[in-house]
Order: structure tokens, then C-alpha cells, then sequence
RNA sequence: CGGGGCGUAGCGCAGCCUGGUAGCGCAUCUGCUUUGGGAGCAGAGGGUCGCAGGUUCAAAUCCUGCCGCCCCGACCA
């Protein structure tokens, strides 16, 4: 991408309304607009982020054998009456009548509904297991949002349902969507650990919070050090097998809680030089919650026995668009965002110093020409600003590497690569520049 | 939902107390000079002062109501 056909209004000043550095860093990067509280545009460079987390998030899920659909972000009160959460959900739920008098809600989350699609469809434990995700816009009319994409009305999430005769079936289903969960934070340059959560208002027994550890978290955690480095499990890992002693590991061997479930006792039995007390951002959360869908809409399976049986359920969210704030938390510093590599917007970012310059043109192009087609997205900077400007606009939107090319430079034969994660600059010759990005 | 604060040019702000024809910085546009970490000079454009009433000869300024947004708390992904 050219930047001056590209749309990217970077602010040199911060918004007064942005008061948590990633709300004020998506702001000044002009990823985001705010329309309305808690509601915003995606502006262009955002956008692309949220893609890429989205397709992340969408390749762990089918790799962990969950199945793609997408539910509307309308659905009628009448269905939430069968569950009866119409009354208990209160203020938080934006409701909505049509032209005929119809009450509908602006979907806060999908377990009635996709409760209604799965048992009008399945009557036996051979369909079984499923597990059937989308990626949908969610609203809940939050009393006072904030945190810009932390905490908005509007939001983007991954919500997965499982669906198993037993519990045993659905135990087997939550540890899948477990280790799909500890390998999708990785990815995104993330250290997600799961902790024991309270279940909230979508209620169940067994739940686990994803945290993301950022100094900026919005609660306090308290954690075992050794857990940060138990492994996650890679590609190649079988989901068709056992995979209790992954979960396990992860949530007995070391001490991990949030505040609301602290318990100083047991933290205590921590040794004292692996104790941490830090801050943390939730961006994920499982639930295993048996038949309180099921059993009050009738959602049965026959067994093997022919007895009928509410089906056992799950469901496992992402806060696609939480995670963008979670991210930038995790990984800025003073002059603007670190992206991840896999996250990020464009993969490099190049710089002309001396746009016009017949040799500065044609090094630009070439690197241009070479890093798109070897796929590195490149956002190439022609345009006719000073460099200091150039620089502090690449340095704000966080791009993992940046090419600066000029005529200084070009007179020695060098262009200079600069990585933005650690600051470490080196000159060196175009094509070996090109190689140190795509190597 | 309790408490506090703020709405003045695209962004950041002053002016309001003490009423008298709306200002600063950045950004934008034009010209010249500059060009490796947010340049200089000269000029220009851009605002129903959140909205609606009221008081007054006169309202950004005083009064009333409403709307929007932010912060702390409770709550929440």
C-alpha cells in the first residue's frame, strides 16, 4: 500500500476523551474513530488489525474442530423468554421493537439461539459432539463504557458452543476449546493464562478467565512466575486426544486468580520468590454450563440407550475487539505501538526519505515490488512530509520493521533496517535488508 | 446507577467570574526557502461558541431545561 492513496489520519495530539494508552495510541494511529460511548468506526489501519486477530482466532477454531456459522445480531425477545434471561438480563440489553409492535433485542451473546439451531436439527447422540462458533457484532449497554475498545457497548466476539451427550463428552469439548484458546493468545504475541472464574450472569460450573498480563490491566492478579513458562502445545497437536493433562497442568500445578476470587491462603503456599501480584486484561472465557440452555428449550438427543437427555453445552468466547486494546497494553512504548508481528497491520513499513530523488525512487520501488510479492504487506511512505514526521508517524503505528531509505544512504550502497520492537538499526546493502525481513 | 467535570475551527486549549461584533498553538491551503527524528518566513481559508427557551439595548459569558461526552465508584467481556 501506498500511503498516500491509504487512509490514515495519525494525530500528533491526543484526544482528550482517551485516558488508557491503547484507547489514546489507537486514537493518534487513526485506527479508530469514536461515534457515539463505546461505540466506533474502524478506521482503515484498525481495521486490518482486527482482521488479522478475527482470522487467528478462526484458524485455532477449526483447527480444533469447530464449525463456522454466523448468527444475525437481531434476535427476538420471545427467544430469550424460553431461557428466561428476556427479564433477568436488565438495562444491559438494548431491546428494540420493529414496525409491528415485534420486541427484539440487539444480541448481548447467542446460547438461546444457537440453542434453537442445534435442536432443530439434532435428535441424536451420532450427530455428537458439535462445536459451532461465529464471529459476530455483540452490544451490551454497558452504564458507563470506557477503555475505548476494552470496554465499549459495541464489540467483536468469537463465541463457540459445544454441544455432547454427557459430561464426560463435555469436559473432553472444553479442553479442546482450552488449548485452542493457550495456542490463539500465543500467536498473537500474547501471554493469556487461564484462571478459575466465577461464571457470571451466563452461569455454570466449570469456567476459566484468559488473562493477559499488561501494567494498564483493569483487575488485579495474582499468580505462580512458573506458570508463564508451561508449554503450549503446537500445531501438530491431536485434538482427538486426551488432552486433560494439558489443562491440568494449567490450572492445578501453579497458582493463578483474579481479585474477585483470591484466595490469600493458598497463595500463600506459593514460594515467595515466584509470588507475582500484577494486572491483567480478560480477553477470553470458557464455560462449561450442562443442560441450562438445554433443559428449559428442550434441546434433546436420544443416547445410544434411547433415552432422551438435555444436550450437555459449553461456551468459549474472544473479545476480538477487546484484544486489540489487550495487545497495544501489553506491547507499546513512549513514541506508540509494538505490533506483534502476526498481528500486525502491514508487516513493514518504508520509508523514502527523498521522494523525487531518481535513486531513492527506484530502491523504494524495488523493495516495494520484492516485499509484496514475498507477501510482507508493505505500507510504503512516498509521500511529500518531512522525515522527522515520517518517522514518528511509523514509530506511532507500530509496523514490526521499517526500511528507511535516502539519499545518504543510497550514496554508500545501504539502506537502513530498523526494528521497531527493539530499536536496533543497521545499514546495510538493499538486497540484504530484503533478506533480514523475509528470513 | 451514585458522585464529580467538560462541551468554543479537524485536534489541543484560552476567553465566561466582571455581558459590548470570537482568540492562540497545531493541522489545512498558497508562495519562497528548507529536507536523515514532528522546519522557517510571508500570506489565506475555516466557528449557527452542544441544543432550546429566558433575562437584557446587547449573551460564548447570566438563568432554566434538555442532549452529548469524560473521570471516580458500583457493575461488566
Amino acid at each position: 500500500m501506498r500511503l498516500s492513496r491509504y487512509f490514515l489520519p495519525v494525530l500528533k495530539e491526543t484526544p482528550a476523551e482517551a485516558q488508557i494508552v491503547s484507547h489514546r495510541l489507537m486514537l493518534r494511529a487513526g485506527m479508530l474513530r469514536q461515534e457515539a460511548a463505546g461505540i466506533y468506526a474502524w478506521l482503515p489501519l484498525g481495521f486490518r488489525v482486527l482482521r488479522k486477530i478475527e482470522q487467528i482466532v478462526r484458524e485455532e477454531m477449526d483447527r480444533a474442530g469447530a464449525v463456522e456459522l454466523l448468527m444475525p445480531t437481531l434476535q427476538l425477545a420471545d427467544l430469550w423468554r424460553e431461557s428466561g434471561r428476556y427479564e433477568d438480563y436488565g438495562a444491559e440489553m438494548l431491546r428494540i421493537t420493529d414496525r409491528h409492535e415485534r420486541e427484539l433485542l440487539y444480541g448481548p451473546t447467542n446460547e438461546e439461539m444457537i440453542t434453537e439451531i442445534f435442536r432443530a436439527y439434532v435428535r441424536s447422540y451420532k450427530a455428537l459432539p458439535k462445536n459451532l462458533y461465529h464471529i459476530q457484532w455483540k452490544f451490551r449497554d454497558e452504564q458507563r463504557p470506557r477503555f475505548g475498545v476494552m470496554r465499549g457497548r459495541e464489540f467483536l466476539m468469537k463465541d463457540a458452543y459445544s454441544f455432547d451427550l454427557d459430561e464426560t463428552g463435555a469436559k473432553a469439548a472444553y479442553n479442546r476449546m482450552f488449548v485452542a484458546y493457550l495456542r490463539c493468545f500465543k500467536r498473537m504475541g500474547l501471554s493469556a493464562i487461564p484462571m478459575k472464574a466465577e461464571s457470571g450472569p451466563i452461569g455454570g460450573e466449570l469456567s476459566h478467565e484468559f488473562i493477559v498480563l499488561a501494567q494498564t490491566g483493569e483487575s488485579g492478579v495474582f499468580l505462580d512466575r512458573r506458570i508463564l513458562d508451561l508449554p503450549i502445545p503446537g500445531e501438530d497437536v491431536d485434538y482427538d486426544g486426551d488432552l486433560e493433562p494439558v489443562v491440568t497442568a494449567w490450572t492445578s500445578r501453579f497458582y493463578a486468580a483474579t481479585e474477585d476470587v483470591h484466595d490469600a491462603a493458598r497463595f500463600a503456599e506459593t514460594p515467595e520468590g515466584e509470588r507475582v501480584t500484577a494486572r491483567g486484561i480478560e480477553v477470553g472465557q470458557t464455560f462449561f454450563f450442562g443442560d441450562k440452555y438445554s433443559k428449559p428449550m428442550k434441546a434433546v438427543v436420544s443416547g445410544p440407550d434411547g433415552v432422551e437427555r438435555p444436550v450437555q453445552m459449553g461456551s468459549y468466547g474472544v473479545g476480538i475487539s477487546r484484544l486489540l486494546g489487550a495487545i497495544i497494553e501489553a506491547s507499546h512504548d513512549e513514541a506508540g505501538i509494538i505490533w506483534p508481528d502476526a498481528v500486525a497491520p502491514f508487516g513493514v513499513g518504508i520509508i523514502s526519505l527523498r521522494p523525487g530523488d531518481a535513486l531513492v525512487d527506484a530502491a523504494c520501488e524495488s523493495a516495494y515490488a520484492a516485499l509484496t510479492s514475498a507477501g510482507l504487506e508493505p505500507l510504503y511512505d512516498e509521500t511529500d512530509e518531512r522525515p522527522g514526521g515520517k518517522f514518528a508517524a511509523m514509530d506511532l503505528i507500530g509496523l514490526p520493521w521499517q526500511l528507511i531509505i535516502g539519499p545518504r544512504g543510497l550514496a554508500e550502497g545501504n539502506v537502513e533496517l530498523k526494528r521497531r520492537a527493539s530499536g536496533e538499526r543497521r545499514s546495510l546493502p538493499l538486497d540484504q535488508a530484503l533478506a533480514a525481513i523475509t528470513g
